[in-house]
DNA sequence: TATTTAGTTTAGTACTATCTAAACTAAGTT
DNA sequence: AACTTAGTTTAGATAGTACTAAACTAAATA
């Protein structure tokens, strides 16, 4: 039982994953993909969502394999986002993982830490791009002035019909 | 005038675009980043926003140095987006491009195309991971298959509850 | 019909992101 | 103190994407 035990110490070559399971894998990764995360972020995420006990990083790569440095990067993120949590085993050394179940409050967190801080930031940046055009309205000719203008204008009036809904979908939201 | 047109015909080294305007073009490409497009993508957009008349893809590419390639992918894409128009100008050969400059209602097109898609989508898969889990229920431990149960069940409340949304958002949208 | 021009498609290149393997750090065990 | 074991970090392999250049298609002009 020494020697070789990375290899030999995996948890049995543990029958695999229900069908079930594996569909959910697919439907995380994927989400996980449409938000810009590695695939295997979101992999790790659904195996926990549907797993019964905490599990251990060796688990999770024998799951899903996948190495155990992917393993430790994917795991941090996702505890940063705050969508699993460690939780110690008495008797155990390594750390186990669980998701957080309450994916409602992640979306409401989600809301704050992403979605305002864009529109924030959009808002910003088109105020800049205004007030670039009023230093260089001498280079311009009026009509080119004009013109743009009134499309800046166009996105400003977008802008704040966007902004009137976030009050709204934060209401929602809660 | 005859040979080596490619490269003699560039519109002049004509002047660098105003300021205002390479800012939006910036704007445009970190949005598409965000998007998934190309970045490209959003500055031909950028470009043609703020163009005060119509541009062919030579003059988008003296602008903002893209390849005759880039720009036939970029504004096919934009073109079946909706987000831009050819327009014949006449006596001339060349297509031009113009942006479509109502934001708002393209929003809203892509609400109707990609958001509410996505949406059936993921009620579709989620009903079919339920009845994958039916299937399995003989292989499955009773604990294990209560809990993964109650956690699917946790999903379809979840997608209630967005769906409860759609048509407020709809309603805001429209 | 031959030539020029506009636009599309393809082949190849450069760059980026994600993964693995392995080196490393730190902490517990004997 | 020597040895495991758990986890992090790094270097390198691989895959995918976005671009360019060039081959190609089609249409207009001479």
């Amino acid at each position: 039982m020494a020697l070789a035990s990375q290899v030999t110490t995996r948890k049995t070559d543990s029958k695999p994953l229900p069908r079930v399971w594996l569909e959910l894998l697919d439907v995380c990764g994927r989400l996980a993909q449409a938000l810009n995360f590695p695939r295997s972020v979101g992999e790790i995420y659904g195996l926990l969502y549907l797993s019964p006990n905490p599990m251990s990083a060796q688990e999770i790569g024998d799951a899903i394999s996948l190495s155990k440095g992917s393993i430790s990067t994917g795991t941090r993120q996702l505890l940063s986002l705050g969508c699993i949590r460690k939780v110690w085993l008495q008797e155990e050394r390594k750390d186990h993982f669980v998701a957080v179940l309450e994916l409602g409050d992640l979306v409401r967190s989600a809301y704050g830490s992403i979605f305002k801080v864009r529109a924030d930031n959009a808002e910003r940046r088109l105020k800049e791009l205004i007030e670039t055009l009023a230093e260089e309205k001498n280079d311009l000719s009026k009509e080119d002035h004009a013109i743009i203008k009134d499309r800046l204008q166009r996105l400003v009036k977008l802008q704040k019909r966007a902004h009137q809904f976030l009050p709204i979908i934060e209401r929602l939201i809660k």
